[in-house]
DNA sequence: GCGACAG
DNA sequence: ATCTTGTCGC
């Protein structure tokens, strides 16, 4: 599918704060996305080992998340591992599994935060520019932010929350076991990602799409 | 200065 | 993320 690359991945620690200032404020999470809307579900990961890099992008059809498309990418893992610099490590190889879709995603779920980020521009939120479709957050352990209590029923919230701001959701995905955290990466509102990541989770914690894409991408 | 820190 | 044994539970 087409995408819109707005900077080279070869940059430095110092240089890709920068680029996050320069990109932040181009997010929008303002945007609601009507469930009805959303058809074709995609989940994104990336695994790493030896040097390599592999992403994985698994397309599934609601209601019955039946598997529309798998694409594959492998290249040499380019950055360090730097809390908050996540995109600049996985960026390069989803650049060329997003490259080689041929199906139309309505959405894309990452492993990893939106705006849920320090300068509110996490890997789903950055990709989103790369993608300018509706992207979102599922994260399975906190960057940054606070939450309170949250029922123990499935579909149970509490906002959570970072200088003041409400940045996503500690979402119960599942009765008796830990909240994922939920926020918007682009182009969709917080209300609109918690539904749809909701609709894309069946028994298990994480959404179906994010599950067929970590299986996806192995442990190379 | 000390502690926190997606994957 | 990856490195690792056994173990609790459906």
């Amino acid at each position: 599918m087409q995408l819109h690359p707005r900077h080279a991945w070869t940059v430095t620690p110092r240089e890709a704060v920068s680029l996050q200032h320069d990109l932040r404020g181009e997010i929008d999470t303002a945007r609601t996305l009507p469930l009805a809307e959303v058809r074709l579900v995609a989940g994104v990961d990336v695994s790493v080992k030896n040097g390599m890099s592999r992403a994985a992008v698994v397309v599934t059809r609601l209601p019955d998340f039946a598997i529309v498309e798998t694409v594959l990418a492998t290249r040499p893992t380019p950055f360090p591992y730097v809390p908050g610099l996540l995109s600049f490590r996985e960026g390069p190889v989803l650049e060329e599994a997003f490259s080689r879709l041929a199906s139309a995603p309505d959405v894309f779920i990452f492993d990893g935060m939106g705006i849920a980020h320090p300068r509110r521009i996490g890997i789903a939120s950055h990709m989103g520019l790369w993608l300018e479709k509706p992207t979102i957050g599922c994260g399975k352990t906190l960057l940054v932010g606070q939450f309170g209590p949250l029922g123990p029923e499935k579909g149970a919230t509490a906002p959570l929350v970072d200088k003041g701001e409400t940045i996503g959701v500690a979402l119960r995905t599942r009765e008796r076991v830990s909240p994922v955290f939920i926020s918007p990466g682009h182009r969709i509102d917080l209300a609109s990602a918690v539904a749809v990541t909701l609709a894309a989770t069946t028994r298990f914690r994480l959404p179906e799409p994010i599950r067929f894409a970590h299986a996806a991408a192995g442990t190379l």
